[in-house]
DNA sequence: ACGAATATGTAAGTGCGCTGAACTAACAAA
DNA sequence: TTTGTTAGTTCAGCGCACTTACATATTCGT
């Protein structure tokens, strides 16, 4: 559902729409269903894809011939007529690599199947490694990662800090010292797979929204670490904004009379929210609940004219639960709904993370599995 | 580029993608450039387009015999090969129809052709119509409106206030008292011609997305009125939010220490910024410009963190201009800059409307052309 | 002045993907 | 057994865009 173009690949640019991209759309369909609803009957994809038994039977024979399906037998309760023969995804067919860059203390990855599960870790020290070296370490990272499977790999994700744009360049990630540094590219061209990057946030919010949300509707992760930022799907597809900087949320000013920030400004959302700064409050001392309740507040303050903008569904936060999961979370769903309306209010969840530090790993496979097969 | 259904004719409802809708998708994308671009030659849409030049043929031939274009003759200058025949679109070979309820005291409505230019007015005084008589009134508007012109009636856009859901079903409307008024539903039935019916904020921000933006980012239209509503064009298309109440920031709270609102809660934006408040804070005296410029900043404080995380490009403000363009919006401007990143501010644009009030009407017929023709 | 080059637009034939109708296969109920 | 129902396949046909080929109209080069 991202609008993320693969790189490794070049695709028509114009919108010209041909019947082979009926055929792939079809395809998509098909694997989506599969993918979300588990295995059916070939007649079952039909009256639920709206495509006649014919095609979906063409279809669901060249997906098996790729391996990427499988039949699976009949069910087991019978019913009048011909039982079906199940269909549904092999699972391991294929799989993909997940790679997470937000840690500021080493790289991490995963084999993960079709499934989104993950099948396989590692990782590797950073070790202070930046810029060029740091490219060569994910490039190792990526390779090591691709021969832990003995199964073809559909294409490498990746969730990197900083400013990602559409083809893949980091445009500035300053704990890296990466700027304009072509990550997709590079790996495209050395591993010879189809390789997709994107902001750790937007990685998130793309493996919440796969694995963990429960509707359509607006979705907005918060990453809450070692710095603060968010990703967006809205209408089903990742949102990048005008330069790709969407869900750039951290360095947003909540409080003019606050600390000073990294970044020049005084009272952006980091200096309250980030991970180091909530415990070293805590160690000061005092009520947590009480701080952690503020905190909490002042985050829903910031955070309702979003809400109320959007008509969100769901505000999810991912970080330390111990930190998030309690006086935070309450207190910033609290101070949302008196800020917004009840239209707004009303069909908004605000919850922590059930994927953990997984998220953005899985996200990243999303990023494929989206890419290359349109399912998510 | 919106995602609205028409009402008047049902669609199909699932993916399938047929060979009709790669037709009717083709169809489109020779009318979206026409329609942006101005007239071109069968070669030149071939080249843009990325069809061949016997396709493109084959659809203008179509489009000339629906009278939707008409070819113009040979351009002035010459250059090698045979001269090109321009076509272009045929801009009063279909009319529509746009209504605008946003106002409290009358109906306005006018006759648009295929190029966005209002080619007649008419408008009826409310007289405090409200529910059932006020739909009544809408269908005696749009009755007459029809009257109006000779051509065929394209489709008729509403831009509403309250809360409108995608089937055109007029959810809550305070104002007009309708709550889950099916507008669209019932114009359709009684005209027999396609109606879409949106938030009024929403039609105006399809106005001036059309009309009036400079680029592709992000485009967020803030109207300021007797309420203050929004509307918001991401990735191309409108958003509706999760229960079709995006763009609801009226009553978002800004000031937990302001004025009483209507809405029960304290400190709506709509307290210090709706037209009516602004007047009475001028009239009681004291330096204009001051008075302004602190509603400015607390609307830039409110802001900020929807333009950071939403990257957006272009921030409209659409109202009275002499409360507007000047010390308010250099205000809300700065304090935005102010309040996010860098990478955020970088790429935004806050301005004042230049379509005047005729967004919401012109933003109505937009609706229509984009559901209808694929045109915006 | 006249052929060569270049560009626009049309005509005829091809291939692809989906469809409807008809058919076979496999089961439950009577 | 017979009847009815559901699953999945075969076959002919249709719609759409493509390729190839050509007629047409103009400028450029000599």
């Amino acid at each position: 559902m991202t609008q993320t173009s693969p790189v490794g690949r070049q695709l028509r640019p114009r919108g010209k729409l041909l019947q082979e991209d009926a055929r792939r759309h079809h395809r998509s369909l098909l694997l989506q269903q599969l993918f979300r609803e588990g295995p059916a009957s070939r007649a079952d994809l039909a009256r639920t894809s709206g495509l006649t038994r014919v095609t979906v039977s063409d279809l669901v024979g060249e997906l098996v011939t790729d391996g990427l399906v499988q039949e699976l037998g009949a069910p087991t309760e019978s019913r009048v007529g011909k039982p079906p023969m199940l269909v549904g995804l092999a699972a391991d067919s294929t799989h993909v690599i997940g790679i997470d860059l937000s840690a500021t203390d080493r790289m991490t990855g995963a084999v993960i199947n079709l499934a989104g599960k993950v099948q396989a870790r590692h990782e590797l020290p950073l070790d202070g490694a930046v810029g060029d070296a740091a490219v060569a370490l994910v490039h190792r990272l990526a390779q090591e990662l691709i021969a832990m499977t003995d199964r073809p790999v559909l294409g490498i994700g990746v969730g990197s800090p900083g400013v990602v744009d559409a083809a893949g360049t980091v445009i500035d990630a300053p704990n890296l010292a990466w700027t304009d540094t072509p990550l997709a590219a590079s790996l495209a061209d050395a591993l010879g797979v189809p390789v997709f990057v994107a902001n750790d946030a937007n990685t998130a919010v793309l493996g919440e929204h796969t694995f963990g949300a429960s509707g359509d509707g607006g979705l907005m992760v918060l990453r809450i670490g070692t710095g603060v930022g968010a990703g967006l799907v809205l209408g089903g597809s990742l949102l990048h904004g005008h330069l790709g900087a969407a869900g750039e949320i951290g360095h947003v000013v909540v409080d003019p009379d606050g600390e000073r920030c990294a970044c020049s400004r005084t009272g952006c959302l980091e200096t309250i929210l980030a991970v180091p700064h909530l415990r070293r409050r805590l160690a000061e001392g005092g009520d947590a609940d009480e701080i952690l309740g503020r905190v909490g507040e002042q985050l829903g303050a910031a955070l309702a004219p979003v809400v109320g903008t959007l008509n969100l569904h769901e505000l999810v936060l991912s970080g330390p639960q111990e930190l998030l999961d309690g006086p935070l979370l309450e207190a910033a769903d609290r101070s949302i709904r008196e800020r917004t309306m009840p239209v707004s209010s009303a069909g908004l969840v605000v919850r922590t993370s059930e994927l953990g530090e997984d998220v953005v790993l899985v996200g990243a496979a999303v990023l494929v599995l989206s890419g290359q097969l349109g399912v998510s």
